[in-house]
DNA sequence: TCGTGCTACCTAGAGTCTCTAGGTATTAGC
DNA sequence: GCTAATACCTAGAGACTCTAGGTAGCACGA
């Protein structure tokens, strides 16, 4: 589990999935929640599109890192899906933390940040 | 340039083409030298094969944020094809730098790190 | 009453990037 | 003669993101 290298296809490639993991470490949350959350804890920073994150959050839970149920909300708001990690989820959180450490630093390495 | 979010094509999606530019922005670099100098330099943290480094090397070519040039070699030995950055590819690595600090402190905050 | 905006979910299709797995050609070493 | 190293290249598959929609109910103001 997250082995040494760190470019294969994982992090570097568009993986908004660590980022929805990281997220659900915390608490349970719902897929546009989740959207807001990004947003207002980056301040704009990272601000991914609905349809960027409702596929993602389908990925991980077909892959097993995420569980999700359905609430029905009273007084006709719209239900919601919360979204928990699973055991393996918390596992992926951890190796994906690592990779990230990892990345992070061979990146400011080339970029001489 | 540069602009507030860093979450649009760019960067978050495997941007290996900012690494490259962070390469070339040190000195000039021909595209095997590039694979090499990248896996060195990271300790095999970032091992780009060269099916990605080739492509990406047009890329950023057709796009104008580099320049290259073929150098014979002498007693043989395959030629090479070197690259530097374009004023315009100057201006990208400095902006790129930026989302990347910037991402890499909205990164930090989702994951906790 | 009609239009707009918000909550909350969803999808299809296009575009882009990475990776695998090859291929070419020369030189050097066993 | 075979393998490894240097250097370049490509095609195709697979994966992810983004745009641009769509559904539905509620609340608000003109």
């Amino acid at each position: 589990m997250s082995d040494q290298k760190v470019a294969g296809p994982q992090l570097s490639r568009g993986e908004f999935g660590l980022l929805i993991l990281g997220l659900l470490g915390r608490r349970e949350m719902y897929g546009y929640e989740i959207v807001a959350e990004l947003r207002r804890s980056t301040e704009g920073a990272i601000d991914l599109p609905e349809g960027t994150v409702y596929p993602a959050l389908r990925r991980l839970e077909r892959d097993g890192l995420i569980g999700g149920h359905w609430v029905e909300m009273v007084g006709g708001a719209p239900r919601r899906r919360y979204y928990r990690l699973t055991p393996q989820g918390e596992k992926a959180l951890a190796a994906g933390r690592e990779d990230w450490l990892r990345f992070k630093c061979a990146a400011d390495t080339v970029l001489g940040s």
